[in-house]
DNA sequence: CCTCCACTGGAAACCTAGGCTC
DNA sequence: GAGCCTAGGTTTCCAGTGGAGG
């Protein structure tokens, strides 16, 4: 028998756990979202008066990854929508994933008039930003949220948001509000104190989740997405620690336990017990190294590789000479000590490496170099690369 | 207690590659 | 197409340093 044959065959035979695994997935938004109740009424009190049809104040959300933010935002938003019996229209983009700022302004464009044809090059910023006003005039009220805003802002500036926040006339009788979404606390500092003032009308930030709270939000999730009796408290209690103990990100954590189920269902159990949970723990961390690893630019491969060609960690000398045989050999430029040191810091943030600063007394002072990472995964990812397949 | 090694790590200059403008 | 700007990566230069051996 094929060894395809006897996955599916075990499949069958394996016991369903999910009932229903959208639960745990990140889109996902429940209809209530616990310790979040003071956030979500204060947000609606300012959007409120948007149902008489006066423009409600801009906002702006501030919180870690996985603090609840975007899913506050877009359920707040979900209930003024079917309150105003869909006469306020909300739209929802996230600017990091559009990319470029004239796609994200496309998006917006083709979410209030989706039989509009807006070409994907072609039109200048200021043409499709006066689409999108001429849209709103015709509407009563447009509440747009810009997820991730710290990143447009960033990359292209604030003029997007510096024409937004003074839209107003151009958009009369229609109103144009903005809820912007930040994960950094600093991204004001580079703003046009104008655009600041008005986009910042009011500001909301989302703390990180303890682990008590992360804890019942699992038991809710997962009560909804596993069949009943599948996942042990003892499970529920890890997960949270595990998230809680990283920075309360409960997007994570969420992760963290539907991968948890799809280990425990592959494996054929009955029930999601810790073990499958830290499977999936090593499982995820294993794949972020890996990813990790792939992402990195040549030379740090190569020096990383040469790194881990040594049993007992070499100093910088060591590895200089190393590194530069290797680079040598495939005819790769080959960098100074000194950027060597420096990528050696980079690799050290990444959690790739240790390094740490030793004194050897009269034989001066130089950095010892620990690979964190199992030689097999590093020559896996080594050999996807054909410069360096030969140094494998 | 002092030296002096083998670097570390800051600062600034110097490439490039890419994008934008005229 | 020339000219300009910017962001990243890299090189050059160099002052600074922890501590074993003198």
């Amino acid at each position: 028998m094929s060894s395809v044959d006897d996955i599916f065959k075990k499949a069958k035979q394996g016991k369903v756990l999910f009932q229903d695994r959208k639960a745990l997935t990140p889109e996902y938004i429940p209809d209530e979202l616990p310790f979040r109740e003071k956030q979500m009424s204060e947000i609606a009190e300012v959007l409120a008066p948007a149902l008489h049809y006066s423009k409600p104040s801009n906002l702006l959300l501030y919180g870690k990854t996985g603090t609840g933010k975007t899913a506050v935002a877009k359920l707040v938003v979900r209930k003024l929508e079917e309150q105003s019996n869909n006469t306020i229209i909300t739209i929802y983009v996230n600017t990091r994933t559009a990319a470029t700022e004239y796609r994200a302004l496309r998006e917006i464009a083709l979410n209030l008039e989706p039989d509009s044809e807006i070409p994907q090059t072609g039109l200048s910023i200021g043409q499709v930003t006066q689409r999108i006003f001429d849209a709103v005039r015709k509407r009563k009220g447009v509440i747009l949220i810009l997820d991730e805003i710290d990143y447009l802002v960033y990359t292209y500036g604030d003029d997007i948001l510096y024409d937004f926040t003074r839209a107003g006339d151009k958009t009369a009788p229609g109103f144009l509000s903005l809820v912007g979404i930040s994960n950094d606390l600093k991204f004001k500092e580079g703003l046009d104190p104008r655009v600041l003032s008005s986009l910042g009308e009011e500001e909301f930030v989302f703390p990180p989740y303890t682990t008590e709270e992360l804890h019942l939000i699992l038991s809710e999730r997962a009560t909804a997405a596993f069949k009943p009796g599948v996942v042990p408290e003892s499970t529920i209690n890890l997960c949270a620690a595990l998230a809680g103990s990283e920075h309360g990100d409960a997007r994570r954590a969420v992760d963290l336990l539907r991968i948890s189920g799809e280990v425990a269902e592959r494996e054929g159990k009955a029930r999601v017990e810790e073990e499958s949970l830290r499977k999936a723990s090593a499982k995820v961390e294993h794949d972020r190294v890996e990813e990790g690893l792939r992402s990195l630019p040549l030379q740090n491969k190569i020096i990383i590789l040469a790194a881990s060609k040594f049993t007992s960690g070499p100093n910088t000398g060591e590895l200089y000479i190393a590194y530069s045989n290797l680079a040598k050999k495939i005819g790769v430029e080959v960098l100074t000590q000194r950027r060597l040191s420096g990528i050696l810091a980079e690799l050290d943030l990444l959690g790739l490496i240790q390094a740490a600063v030793v004194s050897k007394g009269r034989r001066g002072r130089t950095k010892r170099v620990k690979v964190l990472v199992d030689y097999d995964v590093l020559a896996r990812v080594i050999r996807e690369d054909i410069q360096l397949l030969e140094l494998v």
